[in-house]
DNA sequence: CTGGTCGGTTCATTATTCGAACCATTGGTT
DNA sequence: AACCAATGGTTCGAATAATGAACCGACCAG
């Protein structure tokens, strides 16, 4: 392993849980020798990659990552981001895959992928607004949102889109429990007639749900098979996609 | 040189103007030979610090960003930022500095640092709102911000808070031609009587005024000395910390 | 005072990095 | 078609930088 790589390594150890590390302590976590830690975080710092804090002489992130991530920001539009993070779920599920963003109290899609494997697929109006209680991406977001919004989403009337669509509070509170138990919300043609499908919450920085990603298959074609692909697909999507936008998911998200 | 400071050196050559760059560029840029700079954004590329776009294979920006600078955010939150720049800054130069934020059309100081070196100083209110016309801050800021933005405030009525407030919207227009030319705005007793402040923009990553650094002092220990120390300590201050906040000065912004 | 930390330093040994020269490929010029 | 000047990427002996056990002084608790 090449000392550059060794050296970011050290970077990656630091969490919310654990934003200051000592210099012992960071060697032991990064299995390395204690001098030659002591001398890379010493190159980190001279180039703002680290800082030293006046007490303990503990380590913590330094301050260019602020800029460097507007560079990024700016070369790499969000969209892009969640574009090729869509096509690859897309590419690996054969379905259709998209991203919605909740904007105030509404949940737009703004982003899909479709796949060209089948002939038949699930179709996206762009810019299309989501039911909370009635889409899976709604149901994903709803189950890790503030218990104040989720209540008001709740209390508030619950329109049919479908005569499949659920609009008992009770069914839904249940329903909400399960995905916080498998970190995964499924819904079956609650918003479209025979459209079947699975999202997974996107986490911000604060560990609130920003949006979701999700998988949108007809009933017809949804076998177990294809259930158990698009779950698992899916949820490490969601994962994935919140760690390359910074976020983090809370402390009560399942782990897959 | 180590190889991580080198390794790092790189990542600092992009920049909104050059975010892709290809490797033999690359190299002449670091001065560094090709054979190295290819291994490490090898190492770079695998830690995702850096990533190889498909076409001509140029190297951008990777996605590890947004993740470190939200971790860097929780550590430490932008006022700590702000209140060390102000510390400094005050040191620097024995006078009130203070930071102000731009809130929609208002402009608000929220964070100050005084200097314990004069029996007599500048003092702050918490959260006072700074006039745009008659404080540097305000100056500093509407000299940057869109014509549009600043039309419409030289437009609307301009009270005088005191008598040495300038209220002619061509005088203000003039002034603020002053303000782009040097890049650091001065204001004598517009906004309280007997202070004499200057101030310098700062920017947000697209390049707009977000806010301003300031440095106010007592009219009567104003001389030519001070002045300097002053405006070029407020400049330094302004520049860095645009920095540090993932900020860019625009193109028309003079270099000190 | 002792024993255990801590952050930081030293220096002979060792492994990695360096870099000139080298491919293979591309795109423009003659 | 031949040529040239770029490009990204690779090779390998020589040069250099990384390594890590041992060490230092400071601090703290018992």
């Amino acid at each position: 392993m090449g000392t550059v790589t060794k050296a970011l390594q050290l970077l990656t150890l630091f969490s919310r849980a654990q934003p200051l590390i000592g210099l012992s302590d960071m060697a032991r976590l990064a299995g390395m020798n204690k001098a030659s830690v002591h001398r890379m975080l010493g190159e980190l710092q001279a180039a703002g990659f680290v800082e030293q804090v006046g007490a303990g002489r503990q380590y913590r992130l330094g301050p260019v990552y602020m800029r460097l991530a507007a560079l990024r920001e700016h070369a790499v539009p969000l969209r892009d981001v969640v574009g090729a993070v869509l096509q690859q779920l897309c590419d690996e599920t054969q379905e259709t895959a998209h991203f919605s963003l909740l904007q105030g109290t509404q949940l737009v899609a703004t982003t899909h992928a479709y796949s060209p494997h089948h002939g038949t697929r699930v179709t996206m109006e762009d810019a299309q607004i989501l039911t909370l209680h009635g889409t899976s991406s709604g149901l994903a977001v709803l189950a890790y949102a503030s218990p104040d919004f989720a209540r008001a989403v709740l209390e508030a009337p619950l329109p049919a889109r479908t005569k499949h669509t659920i609009t008992n509070p009770d069914e839904l509170r249940a329903k909400l429990a399960q995905v916080q138990k498998n970190g995964i919300a499924e819904s079956i043609s609650g918003f479209e007639e025979d459209v079947h499908s699975h999202a997974a919450p996107i986490f911000d920085a604060q560990g609130q749900p920003l949006g979701a990603i999700a998988v949108a298959a007809p009933v017809a074609r949804m076998d177990d098979t294809l259930r158990q692909t698009v779950r698992r697909a899916t949820q490490e999507a969601g994962l994935h996609l919140t760690r390359l936008l910074g976020g983090f998911p809370p402390d009560t998200y399942p782990t897959p």
